[in-house]
DNA sequence: CAAAGCGTAACCCGTTACGTTACACGTTGC
DNA sequence: GCAACGTGTAACGTAACGGGTTACGCTTTG
């Protein structure tokens, strides 16, 4: 099922990884192996979460590559369906 | 937990979706509302799923954009965790 | 005041999804 | 044999996106 409104990935990361720790962005984004840029737009919301970026999460955080991937993949799919009544797509299956 | 060599969705939308219901690739595009070439290249693993092409398959086989794009997912983080290792990445959580 | 942290604009790059057009190949029917 | 059809795919173009660097202006803190 599909969740309601899912908050974008970087919220998440600012409220439960970055600030709990007391990590300003620039640690973070130094101890992640990217840029401040990257680890700042992503918090922001500006960007998503890549796979590659997920894995790296992963590792700093100690969770699981997947629930990040999947937190992007569920907020990606909330913007795509707002759109569903425009496309043109006709129904084949009858099951 | 992370699936065991995920195949690519494109499979899955061949076998389970296409060949079932006797349609040709061409007849498939055209009622998804993409050209051939995009429905042909995902179908033989040349490029994923968007979230938006997620959405077409949902409403022409009546089942839930979510599973299309988890599948995506899988198999994208499934690459990304080949180079797990080669990431330079800084654990920060003792937990 | 100086230093540090931050968001972000401006630019670059590589990749990717998607489109159109066109080609070569195979199969099927007349 | 030939026409019609289905197919993969190469060759182009476009738009969007993740990521990097540099630089600017702002705020907070020592």
């Amino acid at each position: 099922m599909l969740m309601h409104n899912p908050p974008h990935p970087g919220e998440i990361i600012k409220e439960l990884c970055i600030e709990p720790l007391g990590l300003s962005v620039t640690e973070a984004a130094k101890a992640l192996g990217v840029s401040r840029k990257t680890l700042s737009s992503i918090i922001n919301g500006k960007s998503g979460i890549s796979p590659e970026m997920a894995v790296r999460l992963s590792i700093a955080f100690n969770t699981s590559s997947e629930s990040w991937l999947n937190q992007q993949t569920q907020y990606d799919l909330w913007q795509a369906e707002k759109h569903r009544d425009e496309l043109q797509v006709r129904r084949l299956s009858a099951a």
